[in-house]
RNA sequence: GACUCGGUAGCUCAGCUGGAUAGAGCAACGGCCUUCUAAGCCGUCGGUCGGGGGUUCGAAUCCCUUCCGAGUCGCCA
């Protein structure tokens, strides 16, 4: 609502400023700073100056302009402030026209602004035969969180899961098994194992670099088909998915398709060709590359041997995307450290001639620090990310013998509060900045947490409990207190948000937005009671805390959080 | 060395399409539970917005330069 009124006024002003004295002057109508200085803020500076006219004079008529606006019935009082024109709205009819919106939205916050367009995402994608880490978290919480906000929008969005499960490492882990991997012990803890495999071959490479060129060749073998290392593959590939479908299970996370790697096998082939075809393939020092700009290292298409690489699978998987589900957009949800990766995917498919590279969406996110420096798996730092929640949960569980000792369900809502935490925590930064590892900031229930938004959601479930609201007994001139008009201001806001969320791929753009608006309801909650004797009273506030509850609760339903009734 | 991202309160961050005294949370300190869940609320303390130039009526925000940190840079993904 704010917003409409916003762009109406700037629209008005710079129609009347041109119609008035022939100049285009770009208006900005903006949310002041602090609330005593109103609702919108209109600095005239920039008129002034095209103007030539003394500020005052500037002042004078554009607020006297605002005063005849479309929306001035909404307006209490104009003050002119130095250069600045501020107005306070009109708390009981904005308020009014505020509830009226959420009342005759179904769903509030969603919006057309997607109109029906297919996005393909391509999130979580952990390595076969590797822990799923902390690390593989924020792909699979920040990727699920932007589909779930794409979907509030009326986009069609279909989630993909590109298992890592094909590349020189299965030669690697493949040549580490066979030589000295113990059989019974990958059998009872497969990927412990197999990632225990990985991390010693590693420091065997190290005095003896041959057995690099060996995994490569087995990893060509295993490329051309060769039986026994399908079989092998085939099995590792099976163990370890299991493992993850049990950290899905616990995140709350699906997909529509776990094609990984090893699925676009059979495809590369035809965009080697494709690659000629187009003269666009260049043998350099034994291998096949596209060279790119002068800015842009080439991208390497096929090894020297003749295996294919990296991004040869994305472009495969590309293509197929782009056939099978026609994407109007497609998003990368991966680690700051494969940006080049991506710039140079786009490049590609932009000299192949496909104008579609401008849809191709690299979300890119921070990498999870340990001592300030990256999270290696070839020397087996790894935290596992089921151990983190599970400590997480252990966590809850205590506060919650210490707070409510009485409460029903206590483990499953443990559960869901220390799992919750866990991913709030992930998405309430902007996901390109960096994260440090640091398990006692992950559990913290105290201020800007998941658990926050929890309590605040409980505690309204507690006060509306049984009753029953009647939306059409409300008196909007109590919504005139400053802790009611602030909820009412940024209920408001709720759809821009969740616009605002999508444009930037940003879920901590929602999360930082809920934290506001439960802080708000705290605040609210510590002044006014809301179980009075006045049933009109009673009913107005029962109505505007149950607007906060179902904002809250569909907000972190989109981040991917659990919502309860109780903790 | 080249390119990319970051540097804002002791810590974690927001603000960055230029606007009015730079905002939160944590930590520290002081208040608030006979009244709807104190995982909360209120207050105090705390900042040369890395440094230096410049553009502008106005710069944390834009430009240049410099320092610091991270990432990436042909046969890993």
């Amino acid at each position: 609502m704010i917003n409409i009124i916003k762009n109406t006024i700037k629209k008005e002003l710079e129609l009347f400023l041109y119609n008035t004295f022939n100049e285009k002057i770009e208006v900005t109508v903006e949310k002041p700073k602090n609330q005593k200085m109103g609702d919108i803020s209109i600095p005239v500076f920039s008129a002034v100056k095209v103007l030539r006219k003394p500020l005052p004079q500037v002042v004078e008529i554009i607020s006297e302009e605002v005063s005849k606006s479309k929306y001035a019935n909404f307006f209490d009082e104009i003050n002119k402030v130095s250069g600045f024109i501020n107005i306070s709205l009109n708390k009981s009819e904005f308020s009014k026209s505020v509830v009226n919106e959420v009342k005759k939205t179904e769903n509030y916050g969603e919006s057309d602004f997607g109109q029906g367009k297919t996005i393909v995402m391509d999130y979580s994608s952990p390595n076969i035969a590797k822990p799923f880490s902390v690390g593989h978290l924020r792909s699979t919480v920040i990727g699920n969180a932007i589909g779930n906000i794409l979907e509030k929008l009326n986009y069609k969005v279909i989630r993909i899961n590109h298992l890592g499960d094909f590349g020189t490492q299965f030669g690697k882990i493949i040549y580490a098994y066979l030589n000295y991997g113990d059989k019974k012990k990958v059998e009872e803890n497969p990927i412990e194992e197999l990632m225990k495999l990985y991390v010693d071959f590693h420091e065997r490479a190290k005095n003896d670099p041959s057995i690099e060129d060996k995994a490569r060749e087995i990893f060509k073998d295993l490329e051309q088909g060769k039986p026994e290392y399908v079989k092998l593959w085939e099995h590792f590939r099976e163990v370890s998915l299991e493992e993850y479908m049990k950290v899905y299970h616990v995140l709350g996370v699906k997909f529509d398709s776990y094609n990984g790697e090893a699925f676009y096998n059979d495809k590369m082939q035809a965009i080697v060709e494709e690659l000629k075809e187009k003269d666009l393939l260049v043998k350099d020092q034994g291998a096949m590359i596209v060279s790119l700009s002068e800015n842009l290292p080439p991208a390497l298409i096929q090894k020297s041997d003749g295996s294919t690489l990296y991004i040869t699978r994305d472009l495969a998987a590309l293509f197929y995307r782009k056939n099978t589900y026609n994407f109007d957009e497609v998003l990368y949800v991966v680690g700051n450290e494969q940006k080049l990766h991506f710039t140079q995917l786009r490049e590609v498919v932009k000299r192949m001639g496909y104008h579609y590279y401008e849809d191709i969406h690299h979300i890119n996110f921070g990498l999870v620090l340990q001592d300030g420096k990256k999270m290696a798996t070839r020397k087996g730092k790894i935290v596992k990310l089921m151990d983190v929640l599970n400590e997480a949960t252990k966590l809850s569980l205590d506060y919650i013998n210490e707070k409510n000792p009485s409460l029903e369900n206590k483990e499953d809502i443990a559960q869901k509060v220390g799992v919750s935490a866990i991913i709030f925590n992930d998405l309430k930064n902007y996901r390109a900045n960096d994260i440090e590892f640091n398990l006692s900031d992950m559990v913290n229930f105290v201020g800007q947490t998941g658990p926050y938004l929890q309590y605040t959601s409980v505690r309204i479930s507690s006060i509306i409990e049984e009753n029953t609201i009647d939306q059409d007994n409300i008196d909007y001139e109590l919504y005139t207190s400053s802790a009611s008009f602030e909820l009412i201001k940024t209920i408001d806001e709720y759809p821009e948000v969740l616009i605002k969320a999508k444009e930037e791929y940003s879920p901590s753009i929602l999360a930082k937005y809920l934290l506001t608006l439960a802080s708000y309801f705290n605040t609210y909650y510590a002044q006014e009671k809301v179980m009075v004797e006045d049933i009109i009273e009673r009913n107005t506030k029962l109505f505007l805390i149950s607007i906060v509850r179902d904002i809250l609760d569909d907000g972190m339903k989109l981040l991917g959080m659990q919502v309860i009734k109780k903790m």
